[in-house]
Formats: C-alpha cells, structure tokens, sequence
DNA sequence: CAAACTGGCTTAAACGATTTCGTAGCTTGA
DNA sequence: TCAAGCTACGAAATCGTTTAAGCCAGTTTG
C-alpha cells in the first residue's frame, strides 16, 4: 500500500509535509503542494481511514442500530427505507454506516461498548424496543445519538407524526360519514400509544364515542392476527363500518377475512391502513392509508447526528417531527349520502 | 478511555505484557494474567478496534456492497433479507458490517479505493448491475469477495438456483394440465438470462412450443409493467393459461389487471410468482412461487466470506448454489380433467 | 561446572497519519 | 544595519496496540 512516508520519499520532503500539502493547509509552497498531488496520484495513494480515526479520535464512521423484536427486522420496509435513505444522506456528509450490535464473535459487548470499540463518531437508533436497557444505556451515554420514534431525556430525535396521521385518518373517514370506527392496533410500544391517544382525542373531538370493543389488540406487520381481529369485528351486532389496522401489511390479514366473509371493500365495509408502503399503492382498491414519510426521516436523522457529531456546542436538542401524508385511496366508502 | 497503558501503570507491569495477558499468550505468568484480566475489568477496560486494525492490518470488519439501478434499493425484500442474515452471520463469527459506497463525501472513490480506505477484510457484493466497472474492478481485484447472484471468472458466489426455481415452476403448471404458459420476464440481466433459458429448456423438454408473443418485458418490483403485459397478453385470441410473472410484487400489478377485466385466479387463469416475499404467502388465493432462500444466501456468503479472509491459501473459490422451494399456492389451477 | 535452556518479563519499533513547535532563510521597514 | 516578520518546511511526539528480540535469574543438562 502507498502511503504517506512513500511520498515523502519520493518527493524529498518530510512526511509533514505531505500530510499538511494532502489536506490542504497553507504554510506549504504552491509548487511543493503541486508535485506532491501529482506524485500522489501517479503512485495511487490512498488515505487510510483508520491511521487517521487513531490519531484524530474521529472515524468520520456512523454505527446503526436496529434492534428487532419482532423477527422481521430490515424486512420491514418503514426500516429499510429509514436506512436507505440514512445511508444516502450519511455518504453524501463524508459518513460511513456501520452497523452496531450486541456480541460480536466471542467477545461479548453491549452496544455502548461496541460503539466505542469501533470508533463511531455517533449512532442513529432505529428499534421498536427502546425499553432494552442496552439502547437506554447507549442513548444516555455521552456518544452523540439520534433515536428514531422514541424521545429520551430531550434528546435529538426523529419522530413520525403518529399523532397527526391518526388525527388525519380518522377526520377524514369521519368526513366521509363513518360514526362506526374500530382500530385495530399494534402490540404495546410508544408509538401504539400515540396513535390510541390521538385516536381517542380525535374521536372525542368530533363527538363520537367509541365501545372498548372497536379496540383490537394485534400485532405489526402480522397479518394473522389482524385477519381474526377482523372477524371478531364481523361478528358484532354493531359492525363498526370503517377498520383501521395497524399496518398496510396486517390489512392483507383482513382483507382475506373480509373476502371470505363476502364483504366487499369498500361497499360493506369500509378500511384504512398506516405506513403507506408501496403494496398499499398497488393493491385495488387503493388502500387509503397514512404515509409515513421514511426517507425525510432517515435522512434528517443523518444529518441532526452530523450535526451533534461536528458542532457538539451548537448542536442543540431537539425532537424533529416528521409529517405524512393521508394518502386517500378507495377503501373508505362516502356513505354521506 | 481506558487503555492498555493505564493498565500497565496500574498493574506495574509492561504494556506488553498487559497485551499478552489479555490475548491469551502464554509466556505471562498465570498470577499476572490474573491480576490484569481482574484490573482490566475494574477499569471497564475496552479494546481499541481501530489500533488493532492499523496494527494488524486485519479490521474484522467486512463490507457489503448493494448497488440499485432500480431505486429501490434494500426496500426489496430479497435484498434487505440477505442483508439480515448476512449480518447475523458475520457478527456470529467477529466481523461487523460497513456499507461500500462511492464518493464518501466530497472525496470520490471507487468501491476498490473504498475498501482499501476502510480496511475491510472483505466484501459482500449483491447488487443487479454487475456490468458496473467498479464493480468488476472490486471483484478482480486482491481483495476477498464473495457475490451474489453473479459469478465472475470461477471466483466465489453465492447462487440462487434460477435454473432450478422456473424448471420447477414449470414442471408443476404443466402437471397441473397446463400448456399455454406465458412469461413475464425482468429486465436484461443475468438472472434474467437464466430464468429465460431455464424456461425454454424446460418447455422444450416437456414438447411445449412457446410463440414468441409469449414472452413479455417488464421489470423487476414494477407492478404498472406486468400490468401492462397482462393487459396484452389478455388480448391475445390464444390466451395463455397461465402466466409466469417477474417477482411476487410485480404480480399485484397483474393481479389488478386481472380484476378489472373481470377475469378471476385461478378459475379463468392461473398465475405464479418468484420470489417468495411475506406478501405472496398472506394474498388469498395463496401466491403459487418459488422461494429463494435468501436467509440461507446471506448465512452462506457470511461464512464463505470469512472463510476466504481467514484461510486464504486452503479456501477454495467456489459457487454454492442456494436451492429454493416450489410454494404451492391456489393460484394454479388443476385442468386437467 | 560451564553451557544451554526456560519462564517471565521489558524494550523498542512498528502500523499510517496529524500537528505542535521550531527554525533557517529571506524580506521589510526605520 | 538590525530587529521583526514572514514563508516554507522539518523534527518529533502522538494515537492504542502488537510483537520480535532481548534480558535476567533460575534450572537443567552433559
């Protein structure tokens, strides 16, 4: 491998000179700075990232953590979609991604620890389950973090707006002459929480009031569950006419409940999704359904851990709110009329 | 940060044998390797990866590289589902994973500069667009790859079996009494290849003749193509009985067309898939496809991977096929009788 | 009993880059 | 003419870790 002191030699000067001529700084001669960047490029140099992370303590490298519960992991495309656009943003800043884990071969760390093993200048924290006392441990540390969804102590987040989705679909199926709405909702997080609030607020707000029954519990991303919680719906005295699931994915649980059952969408009955993955934009009916806009999010949430990373005085807390947007598809009937 | 100087300090002892006990050598007497292992752990003592690496010039870390012509980038499912697993497997056996991309910042390097720049180990290559002279350049260069889906000059790959994966589609819709077979096929690339030869093999070796106005071009994750292709194929006086479409996903484009012409799967036409996503599994009727085990991609090129890193004079290149599974879904209908 | 060996540790160099502090030589100004 | 200032460069320390080589005392061997 070429590397500085090979230059040096080559060019008669020291290896200063060569580092300080490379990077540009101004005590050097205009011809010097010339013929080092020449030879440099004759020779193929290449900088080496980690002599460099050594001695600056900066490794202009960015950990990822996702944590899964649930199994499905980056095959969730709300998360792949987060890290792809992470990434992009992440690269075009001069940041690698590395991602962060527990245990790597034998020896075992926790995430803090991982992340100080490798040198990473900052994590983004994208998991649903902030209530592990390793993520808890990171995110209170002094690395510079951004947690996606879950706010901790004031710190720099990037957050969906589960409130205002909520908030849009239901005014919206309200709108349209829906009184009779049941949600069908994720297993207990911080975001599920929100969403039963808004959901509550909402429906308070507009004078409806909802049976504890229109509440199903399920799971996300889980269409199985979603599919029977369907069917406990169908087979109340007082169908709800609209259904809000918790995910485009756990809609395919009920629409096939609902195709078996006869009921057509949206004719019999009515339906609403969240997440606005691009299944739900290719299904027919359109699923009408709350976008969440994923990439804004991963990319705010590189650029917020830039920031922290390379302006940690000015760099103030904060909670960005990410809005979407209701995407009204077929699903939900006007029964106005 | 606590290192291995402090140590030696508080020890009393050489920052060698500091090192040495902590690395298991064996000429550091049993009382001092105790002591230090006990002093270290006192001092939340954690080792230094980017030392280690400059030192050893061994990073244990490994780079995967995902180029997307199509823009959808780790949002496909088989992309991000090799990634999963590939990731659970590397750090299963020490490395982490960092992402290779070019121009890191306002830097330009190619995926080879990248590399080198890193330190990586080694890389993982699973992208569409091998034609890529970065690429090439990636995978014939000195450095340890493995690829995906792609074989370069009897180098070590990863293979889905997509020879083995259409023959059994076919073999299975031709038992089931079908003989008009049409195919939508993805862009030009060389799986697409396969999957085209396969099909013509397997066609031929069943006596089945194929008209040309059989084969449809669409793309790969692009349900408004095989959307359109269905719609011309519906058109044709000798309608197929079953259509081959690219993937899962650009199914739902057909499966729409499908409707709104009031044709209904499987009873006035059957469909197949490939790919085998979630989604395909949770439609009703149940996607008939051929699921590429992209768990077992991931886990493989993991293994092969360090396995080409670690013993690099006994580690044969070689191409390991990854065979799938035919799901017989409903989507097939049986005319035979 | 000298030579050879051994266990247990240290010294010092090395990995590749950056940066602080000099300093030699030149120009400038009064 | 000389102090001051500037330009262009170099010496050396440093980041944290590893390892070849050396050293010393004590033990074994011929």
């Amino acid at each position: 491998m070429v590397t500085i002191k090979d230059i040096s030699e080559r060019c008669g000067v020291s290896r200063a000179t060569v580092s300080k001529a490379l990077n540009g700084h101004t005590d050097i001669g205009a011809d010097t700075i010339a013929q080092i960047r020449r030879v440099a490029k004759e020779m193929g140099y290449l900088p080496n990232a980690t002599a460099r992370t050594l001695k600056l303590g900066r490794s202009h490298n960015i950990g990822v953590l996702f944590v899964d519960k649930t199994g499905c992991g980056l095959r969730h495309e709300y998360f792949s979609s987060i890290l792809d656009s992470l990434k992009v943003e992440a690269e075009r800043r001069g940041y690698d991604i590395t991602f962060i884990s527990k245990d790597i071969g034998e020896f075992s760390m926790d995430y803090y620890e991982h992340t100080k093993y490798r040198n990473c200048d900052g994590v983004a924290i994208a998991t649903v389950d902030f209530s592990n006392p390793a993520v808890l441990k990171l995110i209170a540390s002094e690395i510079p973090t951004v947690s996606l969804d879950f706010v901790y102590d004031n710190r720099t987040s990037v957050l969906s707006d589960n409130i205002g989705g909520i908030s849009a679909l239901v005014h919206y199926i309200y709108d349209m002459g829906h009184r009779r709405i049941a949600f069908i909702h994720g297993e207990d997080t911080s975001v599920t929480q929100k969403r039963l609030i808004s959901f509550h607020k909402t429906c308070a707000s507009l004078g409806l009031h909802v049976p504890e029954y229109y509440f199903k519990p399920a799971l996300y991303h889980d269409p199985k569950l979603s599919g029977l919680a369907t069917r406990e719906l169908l087979a109340l005295s007082d169908r709800p006419t609209c259904i809000l699931y918790p995910d485009d994915f756990s809609f395919i649980g009920g629409m096939n409940e609902l195709e078996r059952h006869g009921v057509s969408i949206p004719d019999d009955m009515s339906v609403a999704g969240y997440d606005g993955i691009l299944l739900s934009q290719v299904l027919r009916p359109r699923l009408t359904t709350y976008r969440q806009d994923a990439e804004t999010m991963g990319c705010e949430a590189a650029a917020k851990l830039v920031e922290l990373i390379e302006q940690p005085k000015t760099a103030l807390p904060q909670q960005i709110m990410v809005s979407g947007q209701l995407l009204k598809g077929d699903t939900v009937k006007n029964i106005n009329e």
